[in-house]
DNA sequence: CGTAGCTTTGATGTAGGTCAAGAAATGTGG
DNA sequence: CCACATTTCTTGACCTACATCAAAGCTACG
C-alpha cells in the first residue's frame, strides 16, 4: 500500500494537503509496525515508555469500568486513529483500552513524533486537529448520552462512525462494515444489550438502518439524518482547510 | 489580594510549586482585569481575537444546545479555570458559554501565554496539567450521564465541585457556597428539573448532603462517596508532583 | 459437533419524564 | 420599605422509555 493511500494520510490529508516530505515524514512514523491480537499489550507498552500508536487496521474501545463491574466506552478507534496521543501531548489519561477485532498498529515515540512536528509543521498542525476532533467527539457522546433517546443516539452513533469510516475510505452513504456487537454498542450508547437490540429493530422496521451480519447499511441516509439531528459540523471534516 | 492567593496560583500551585519568578509571571497575565455580567461578550471576544480568559470571580456554564430546544452543559468553569484555552492551544472548540452568577475574568492573549510558557516551562506544564484535568472531567461526566442512576449522578457532581472548590480555597469537607439553580443541574445531570429536586430530597432525608439556600452541606460525607462511588484520582490534585 | 457467545423476543418492573399548580424566594420600580 | 412580578422550588398524579429477567434460536469455532 501506498503511503498517501494509509488511513491515516487520507484522514490528515483531509485537513491539510500534504506534500512528498510530510508524507515521507509520516512513512517514518508507520515503519515501526507491530500486529497484537490483544491490545492490552498496547496499552502497557504506551504507558510505559511514552509513545503512541497509530491504529492501522482494526477496531479498538476505549472505556471505563466502574466499581459495580458496568462500564462506559468513551469512543471506538477505527484505521487511521491514534492510541495514546494525549499521554504523550498532554498528560496520561487513564482510561482501558479494549480490541474489538485483531489489530494493527504502528508504534510511535514521542521524540519521533515531537522531531516531525519541527520539520513538516503543517504535519504538526493536522496532528492537533486530529486530536482536537477526538475531543469534540467526547463532547457529542455527552450530548447523546444526556439529551437523546435510545434510537436518536443509535442513529447520531451510525451516522458518526460513518462519517468517520468514510473520510479514510471505509464506508461511504450506503453503509460500512462494523465489527462491534449489539454489547459493545449497548456500552457505548449507556443502554442495555436487549434494549439495543430492540432499537436497532424499529431502525430497521422505519426504513432508516439495517445493521446486520456485521454491516451497516443506510436504507434511508437522510431520513436517519433528520431523526437524530445530526450535523456534521464537529467533525469538521469538509476538505483541506490549509491548502 | 496577594497574587499568590489568587484561585488560579492555588489551583496551579498545587501540582507545580510555583517560585516568585513564576507567581510574576502568571501576576503579569492576570492584569487585564475586566468585568462582566454577560459572558456571552466573553466568548465572542475570545473567539474574535484567539484569546482566553482566566475566570477569576464568579460561575459560568459550558454547553451545547440541541436543535429542538433542549441543551447539555458540558460543565462548569469556577475561579480559577481557564474559558478558551483549547481554542488557544489547539483548535477553537464550539460550545457555548452563559454566566451563572456575574463574574470578572482577565483576558489572556494568545502570545502573552504561548511567551509566558517559553520563559518558564514550569508554568506552562502546569497550564497543560490544568488542560487535561478539564478533559478528564469531561470524560467523567460521560460516564456519569451513562452508567449513574440519578443520586449518584447528583452526588457525584457534587462531590466533584466540592473537591475542586476546595483546591481554590472556596470549599471544604463541610460544604461550599453554589449559585446554581436546580434547572442548570437538570441540563448538566441529563435530568428534569422536577427528578432533580426529587433527587435532592431524597438524598437530604438520607442525611447525605443538603443543597438549600444556595450552600451545599455535606451531612455525610464519607456517605456520599460510597453511594457515588467517587474516587477523586481523575482530578489528579494530591499534591505537587513537580517540587 | 458441542459449547460458548451473540441475537432475538416476550413479560414485567421501575427510574425518570411530563403536566399542573401552589409556595417560597428573589428581584424591581416607586 | 412596600407592592408587585418573576423566577425558583416543591409536591402530587400519571405515563413512557428503558431495565431486568428469562428462554429460545443462531453462529462460530476449537
Amino acid at each position: 500500500m501506498q503511503i498517501a493511500d494509509s488511513p491515516l494520510a487520507r484522514k490528515l490529508g483531509s485537513f491539510v494537503r500534504l506534500d512528498e516530505t510530510e508524507l515521507a515524514t509520516l512513512e517514518n512514523l508507520h515503519n515501526r509496525r507491530r500486529r497484537y491480537v490483544a491490545a492490552r499489550d498496547v496499552v502497557y507498552e504506551g504507558q510505559r515508555d511514552q509513545s503512541a500508536f497509530i491504529l492501522a487496521k482494526g477496531w479498538v474501545a476505549s472505556y471505563k469500568l466502574l466499581p459495580d463491574g458496568t462500564r462506559q466506552i468513551v469512543d471506538f478507534q477505527i484505521p487511521g486513529d491514534f492510541l495514546g496521543l494525549r499521554s504523550v501531548l498532554l498528560r496520561t489519561s487513564d482510561h482501558n483500552i479494549e480490541p474489538v477485532t485483531k489489530i494493527e498498529a504502528s508504534e510511535v515515540h514521542k521524540e519521533d513524533l515531537l522531531d516531525a512536528f519541527q520539520r513538516t509543521p503543517r504535519l504538526g498542525a493536522a496532528v492537533l486537529w486530529a486530536a482536537s476532533r477526538d475531543e469534540a467527539m467526547v463532547v457529542e457522546h455527552l450530548i447523546n448520552l444526556g439529551r437523546r433517546t435510545g434510537e436518536e443516539r443509535m442513529a447520531h452513533f451510525l451516522l458518526e462512525l460513518g462519517a468517520r469510516l468514510s473520510l479514510v475510505g471505509l464506508g461511504d452513504r450506503t453503509g460500512y462494515d462494523c465489527p462491534l456487537s449489539q454489547h459493545l454498542l449497548a456500552d457505548a450508547l449507556g443502554l442495555s444489550a436487549v434494549h439495543v437490540n430492540r432499537v436497532l429493530r424499529r431502525l430497521r422496521e422505519q426504513g432508516l438502518v439495517t445493521f446486520q451480519k456485521g454491516r451497516v447499511t443506510f436504507d434511508d441516509f437522510d431520513g436517519l439524518v433528520a431523526l437524530s439531528e445530526f450535523d456534521a459540523a464537529y467533525l469538521d471534516q469538509n476538505g483541506p482547510l490549509l491548502p
